[in-house]
DNA sequence: ATCTCTGCAAATGTTTTGCATCAGC
DNA sequence: GCTGATGCAAAACATTTGCAGAGAT
């Protein structure tokens, strides 16, 4: 039997939080933003919840080399991320963006996929 | 002034770690390696002993995405990684054999460098 | 003799877990 | 009323730091 979520003010908080800023959020950044509609919403709930949205694929976890996890809503990922070295924020690309290419790799390497991390500064403004 | 850096029996039991294992290794694997030659070796030297080697640059930090960091004797310094999903090894890329091109960053984003991990399967043989 | 390095333990910082209570169904 | 969810605190982990004594130069 397929387990049963419950409809809570904290849940829907934490679920608001992604869809509103739309940008991987990391477990503190979430429980400051729900917090404002939920007061006394414990961090130990935000890691309980994002821990079950990803396992039901409402989330989709993103890492950073060096970085704890992120967590997003699974119809941005993508294979193209931008850190802000300055704001500490991960932003999703397009691939229209990047514009980006690669020869194939010769053996003994077999690609399935790949991934790309640009750092540098989100310019505000 | 440069700092220096002293030899001592742990030191060289770490350095020998990595210089006999050849693939990236985490600190607590190395405790374990390096226990063998200095038995109380303590934790908090393997993390000392592997940032100073980092800053001197007898070492360089290997991070995949949601793994923790390894470290291991440089090679060619590359921002091009390979990970082998089947035998959780890394491996360096070379600019030739990735090819990569990428179209400059549109606005707000300036991108001051990045990293290509490639997922895939290391063919033995 | 100097001054770094070490081991230990305590301190951080992050994520998980136990438990009594609360609240959705 | 069940039973999952929450908040709090404590526990687990991983990494860093303070300190007094040991060791390299």
């Amino acid at each position: 039997m397929p387990k049963l979520l419950r409809d809570t003010k904290q849940r829907n908080a934490i679920k608001r939080a992604f869809f509103e800023y739309r940008r991987p959020l990391g477990p503190k950044e979430v429980l400051t933003i729900a917090s404002e509609e939920v007061p006394n919403l414990g961090i130990a709930t935000v890691y309980r919840n994002i821990k079950a949205l990803v396992e039901e694929g409402e989330l989709v976890t993103i890492e950073i080399p060096g970085q704890p996890p992120r967590y997003s809503m699974p119809r941005e990922k993508s294979p193209y991320l931008f850190y802000c070295q300055k704001s500490d924020r991960v932003f999703f690309l397009d691939e229209e963006q990047v514009n980006p290419s690669f020869g194939e790799l010769p053996f003994p390497f077999r690609a399935k996929s790949h991934e790309v991390i640009f750092y540098g500064e989100y310019q505000e403004g």
